[in-house]
DNA sequence: GTCTATATGGGGATAGAC
DNA sequence: GTCTATCCCCATATAGAC
């Protein structure tokens, strides 16, 4: 529930008394769980990308070892997209909130982050040493690319305009073959 | 100055204490030229769009009539990221704290973002009549893959580790030619 | 158009009863 | 482990002198 008003409102105007409220609790039990409001943003951070970690992580290993590169791919951005627009508030309010907080809570989710980075780098050299990603892109400028348009849905997703996995295949194609014919 | 501090602290954070600071004032003077800190961030916001907008547009039409479609693109995304990364704090706070915005807030910048929009639009189905862009493409979703990816760019990008325009000639590709071989 | 002073409200955090 | 009560600070905004 904090996560939810964190993405929804933003750090800072995120308040104490209003994330115990949500809890049917007083502002001052939440020092029982939390030794301070930085505590409590960095487990929502931590869960969020633990969660869409998880969530994609899953998705590929579920697949028989021999698909496509282009199917791997295709579930490995579906679940970002479900993690990110429909299943966790965590992941969500993690993408929202993350430019704005003060540097050395931001420092605190690093290495959690750095990790599904990780993941994704791995996935795209592995790729590219498979020669099923152009040996000229770099694949950390590819990931870099990949997740800044995935998370940017964010801001414009809506599920009564149509289902997610429609946005994903079409995002697995423009980012597989671009836009020129 | 008012438009950095939104930037790196977010909307809520941001006090008109610290905005007024800033220009050597103190927080009440400022209500001799804004009504309030509702319209001091819409004043920041809509100059973010008009300074990226204007930025963009003139560099395409400085082109020659007769380049190929890739390079009207590059000159563009080249024009975009240099007004998000390099020479405009309006531009980069509007990007940042958009999301986290009141709702009648964001309402109030949501004319000139849609020109800004339009703009793009317009430029992609222009391409795609003249057969520069694939017929399955949907114009409207290259529009947001392709502004999501280069607004994630203010979060990664640091100028000491390569002249943007190299971002901008590596993701034009990307956006073009996609990464399969 | 700037200032000082202040009204009014809310924030994070702590003390101590139960 | 929750509560009430409170400390102390800072927020937006206004009043009125200069």
């Amino acid at each position: 529930m904090a996560a939810r008003q964190f993405r929804e409102q933003g750090y800072a105007a995120v308040s104490l008394r209003g994330i115990a409220a949500a809890a049917g609790l007083r502002a001052a039990s939440l020092y029982n769980h939390f030794a301070s409001k930085e505590d409590l943003v960095v487990a929502v951070l931590d869960d969020g990308i633990a969660a869409v970690l998880h969530a994609v992580d899953a998705a590929v290993a579920d697949l028989p070892a021999d698909v496509p590169f282009r199917t791997r791919l295709q579930a490995a951005v579906t679940a970002h997209l479900r993690s990110l627009l429909d299943r966790s508030d965590y992941t969500s309010a993690n993408v929202r909130i993350f430019g704005q907080l003060p540097a050395a809570v931001r420092e605190r989710n690093k290495a959690v982050r750095a990790r599904y980075e990780g993941w994704w780098d791995e996935f795209l050299e592995a790729a590219q040493r498979r020669g099923d990603l152009r040996a000229e892109v770099d694949p950390a400028l590819a990931r870099l690319w990949l997740l800044g348009a995935l998370n940017a849905s964010l801001e414009w997703f809506r599920p009564e305009r149509g289902p997610l996995e429609a946005v994903a295949e079409s995002y697995t194609d423009l980012l597989c073959r671009g836009i020129e014919p």
